[in-house]
DNA sequence: CAGCATCCCCTAGGATACTG
DNA sequence: CAGTATCCTAGGGGATGCTG
């Protein structure tokens, strides 16, 4: 089985966004809305959090609520098919955790890519 | 907690690269050549999957033997460190198994990559 | 065969300004 | 405040050729 017909493929082809993962972790919380999200991924410009929310929205995964008022608010949440990816999210989260970046330490050697954009 | 924080960061800087699931994923079942992983995932070119591989080399999750002969032969496999990805990778095999993509009409065919480098 | 170096195109995505 | 439309640049990543 290669990766054209890997299941993994399917995945990633919903939560493989650049910020996707921190998106549907942070509705797994609490529905959130445009500005508050965009305050907990700071690295994300509006435009990005935008188009990524647009694609999570066509998967299915999460729902936009417009609530018909001045100054105009949305709300996204989770959708019972987006929950189901929490015990993908829940472990990223278990593993990143347990295995911080190396600083001090016991760990392999490890290069703390600070490459962050 | 915001994105910067969250342990899912730690994560992603690791298997957040366009192919990376995929090798960790193949590399768990048995350690592989360079050819047969290029076989494995012809969607990507020789470069990327050199790139990918330096990369998981360097965060320490997986480990590149070199055979001393010729033709040249090299032999990647994961390390135990890296084998503490798997309940992640796992996560994403089994939810792409039970949530197949949409089927009739639209054709998707969008690679994404993950995470924020 | 493995994989580095080069050239080079294309688009992801940042900044900015505007609408409802 | 939420979202769209433009513009524009950095670098992701493909193709090719050379080395050990």
């Amino acid at each position: 089985m290669n990766q054209q017909e890997c299941p993994i493929t399917f995945t990633l082809e919903v939560i493989g966004g650049k910020w996707k993962p921190y998106i549907l972790h942070f509705l797994a919380a609490r529905p959130l809305r445009s500005g508050e999200l965009g305050r907990l991924i700071p690295q994300a410009s509006g435009k990005m959090l935008t188009q990524q929310l647009r694609e999570l929205e066509r998967d299915a995964v999460i729902r936009r609520k417009v609530y018909q008022q001045v100054p105009p608010k949305v709300e996204y949440s989770l959708t019972p098919h987006g929950e189901t990816l929490m015990p993908i999210l829940d472990a990223m989260c278990a593993w990143g955790r347990q295995n911080p970046p190396a600083k001090a330490g016991k760990v392999r050697q490890r290069q703390a890519r600070m490459g962050g954009d």
